[in-house]
DNA sequence: ACTACTATCGTAAACGTTTACGGAAGCTAA
DNA sequence: TTAGCTTCCGTAAACGTTTACGATAGTAGT
C-alpha cells in the first residue's frame, strides 16, 4: 500500500477524502481536513505527478527549452539563470514548476520538442533560440499546445512572444555613431539563422541610409555568439583593407574576445576604434568599460512567465491583460569604449 | 479516443499487441510490428509520459538539479550547457531524458527536493552546488534514490560522485608560487558553505605548511563567485596594509572581476601580482592571458551520466566497472598572469 | 488423429490519482 | 413524523499505459 491510500488507512478516511482534502475541495469538514494536513506534512506524503498528471491532464511543469552544448546561445553566464528566477516567481504562486528541457546538440530541435509533447511532458513551453524559420511554432500551434518564445521568427502562428528591441539597439547605435563622425561602421550576427541576426543588420542598415549611408556586405561580420568569435571579429575587422571606425556587437560575449584580439594588435576600444555591445556581469568589468546595451534579467522572465500564463485557460484569469507580445526595452548604458571619433584622431 | 487506442483502432489491432510492437517485445509478428512502427511514425504517435510512468514505476527521465539566480554557482552558463551535452550523449543511448530541475532562490533546496522526488518526477538524479552540510544526501539515500553528485559534502551517505581536483589544483598553484618566491599568497573561497570552499582552502595550507608557511588568515578572500566578487577581491587586496604578492582563484569567473580591480590601481597581473585561476572561455581571452586550471566538460558530462546509470539497476549492466567515487584531474594551462616573482621586481 | 509445442495476439488488471455520484446522518420546517 | 436540505464522506470510474495470463491457430511429431 503506497502513497494516498497509505494515508487513507493511517487517518481511518477514504482516499476520497484524502484528495479533496489536500485539494481544498469544499465538501470536507474543516477538523477532517485539519488531520489529514497535518499526517501528510508528518509523512512526507505528495502526490504522485504521474497518476495526477494522468487524472487531471495536466502536469503542473513549465518546460523552458533550451539547447545544451557550449557555443550556441551567444548568452553570457548568467543570462538564462536569472532569467529562470524571475519566471519561477510568478510560478510560485500558481504552484507551477519550472524545468528547462535541454535538448542536444546531437538531437534536432524540432524532433526533440515532439518528443517531450507528445509525452505530454509539460502544460506550457517557452521557446528561447528561435530561427529565422522555425517549424517548432508551426507544430506546437497544430497541436494547441500553450507557449510562448523568447525571440522573434518568421513562422508566425499568432503566439505571444517577448524579444529584445534589437532594432531600437540599432537604430541607437547607429545614430550616436554616425552623429561622432563614423562612417564605416562594422555590425556583427550569429552565424547561423538565428533570428535576432536578422532583424538587427536590417536595422542597421535602415539607420545607416537614413543617414544617407550605405551598410557595406564586408563590414557585416558573422560568427559565433561567444568569446572566440569575437576575437575572430577582432582578426577580421584588422585585416580589412579599410578598417572600420567602429563596430556595433549584438550579442553579449564576443565583446571579451574582441577586446582582446584588437589588443593583441596594439587596437584599443575607445581610443582607436568605437566599440558598441551588450551589457553583462563580464562586460561590466572589460577595460574600457563597454559602451553597452542591458536589461533587467529578472524582470524579464516575470513577464515571460505572466505571458505565457495569460495563454493558458487555467491561469488567464489572474493575468487580465492577455497575452501579448512585446519588445524589451534596451537601456543604454554609457561607456568609455565609443568614446573614439574618427573626425579627432584617425588611426 | 486517444492515444494508444487509437493507433489500435486504425490498425485493427488490440492496445497489448502495439505496446508490445512499440517495446520491442518478442512475442509479436514481424510484419504486425513493422506496420505498428510506421503508423505510429505516420500518426506522430508517442506513449504518454503519465500513463507510463505510472503503469512502469519509472520516468525515463534524469533530472539535473541547479539553482537559479545569477550568482549563486560560480560556473557560467556555458559551464554546465557543456557538462550537459555530455550527459546527453550516454543518455540518448538508453532512451533517457535529461532535464534541469531549477530551484528557485527563493526555495530551500532541501524542499524543493523533497517535492521533486515524492512527485516521483525522475528515476535518478545529479546533485550540484553541494553543500558542506548538504540534508539531500540523507534525504535521497533513505528514498532509496540513485543519484550522484558533481561536488563532495561531509555529508557522506556512500552515494557515488565526481568532484573536480582542487586539492591538486591547489597543491600545484601554491607550490608552484613558492617555487617562484612567493611568501604572502593569498587564496579565495565563496562566501557560502559550499564544499569546495573548505577543500581548496585546507589544501592550500597543507601545501604551504609543507614549505614551512602559514596561511594567514586575512588573506583568505570570501566572495560571491561572480564576476563582482573578483572586483571585491581586488579592492581587498588593494587595502592590505602588507599585500600579496600572489593570489589563487578557485571560481572561474572571479578572475575578470579581479583583473579590472586590479589594473584601476595601476597593479597589472602578472607584471605586479602573480594569478593563478580555472579556465574558462572567458578567462581564455584576458589580458595578460592568465595562468589557470582547465578541464574537458563534455567528458566531464559523460562521465557523470555513466557513473548515475553504473547505480541504476535498470542500466548498472551497460556499466560494469560499477559506481564510483573520481576526482577529475584539472589541466594546468600555461599562462602570462603568473609570471610576476617576487625576488626580481617587488612592488 | 491426437498431443505438444510455438508463434501470435487479445483481455484485463494494475499503476496512483481526481472527481462525479450517491448515500448517510443531522438538522430544519411543516 | 416526514419531507427536504445540508454537510460530509465513501465508492467507483477514468486517465493511458504495460504486462501477466490465457486463448487461438498452426505446425510438427508420434
Amino acid at each position: 500500500m503506497k502513497g494516498i491510500h497509505l494515508l487513507a488507512k493511517h487517518l481511518n478516511v477514504s482516499i476520497g477524502t484524502v484528495s479533496r482534502a489536500l485539494n481544498g475541495k469544499p465538501d470536507v469538514n474543516a477538523e477532517t481536513r485539519k488531520r489529514v494536513l497535518e499526517a501528510a506534512e508528518e509523512l512526507g506524503y505528495v502526490p504522485n505527478q504521474s497518476g495526477r498528471a494522468l487524472r487531471k491532464g495536466a502536469t503542473g511543469v513549465i518546460g523552458f527549452m533550451m539547447q545544451t552544448g557550449s557555443e550556441i546561445t551567444g548568452h553570457g553566464d548568467t543570462f538564462f539563470m536569472s532569467v529562470f528566477d524571475g519566471v519561477q516567481t510568478v510560478f510560485a504562486r500558481h504552484k507551477l514548476d519550472l524545468v528547462a528541457l535541454l535538448c542536444s546538440s546531437q538531437e534536432d530541435p524540432y524532433d526533440y520538442l515532439r518528443r517531450i509533447v507528445a509525452r505530454g511532458f509539460a502544460d506550457g513551453l517557452i521557446l528561447s533560440s528561435t530561427r529565422r524559420i522555425d517549424h517548432r511554432f508551426d507544430f506546437l500551434a497544430k497541436r494547441k499546445i500553450p507557449f510562448i518564445s523568447l525571440g522573434r521568427s518568421l513562422t508566425d502562428v499568432g503566439q505571444p512572444w517577448i524579444d529584445l528591441d534589437f532594432e531600437g539597439m540599432a537604430q541607437a547605435s547607429i545614430d550616436r555613431l554616425v552623429a561622432k563622425g563614423h562612417r564605416r561602421i562594422a555590425v556583427t550576427r550569429p552565424h547561423d539563422d538565428t533570428n535576432l541576426g536578422y532583424v538587427f543588420v536590417e536595422r542597421c542598415r535602415e539607420a545607416l541610409a537614413n543617414h544617407g549611408l550605405a551598410l557595406e556586405e564586408d563590414l557585416i561580420f558573422r560568427s559565433m555568439p561567444s568569446e572566440a568569435g569575437g576575437y575572430q571579429i577582432a582578426r577580421a575587422i584588422l585585416a580589412c583593407e579599410e578598417r572600420p571606425t567602429a563596430v556595433v556587437l549584438v550579442n553579449e560575449t564576443i565583446a571579451i574576445g574582441l577586446y582582446r584580439g584588437l589588443e593583441e594588435a596594439g587596437v584599443k576600444p575607445g581610443r582607436d576604434i568605437a566599440v558598441i555591445g551588450r551589457h553583462s556581469p563580464h562586460a561590466r568589468f572589460l577595460s574600457p568599460s563597454l559602451t553597452s546595451f542591458s536589461l533587467n534579467l529578472r524582470d524579464l522572465g516575470i513577464s515571460l512567465a505572466e505571458t505565457l500564463l495569460a495563454t493558458m485557460p487555467l491561469y488567464a484569469e489572474s493575468y487580465p491583460q492577455g497575452p501579448s507580445r512585446r519588445l524589451w526595452p534596451l537601456d543604454f548604458v554609457p561607456g568609455e569604449s565609443d568614446a573614439f571619433s574618427p573626425k579627432q584622431q584617425p588611426y
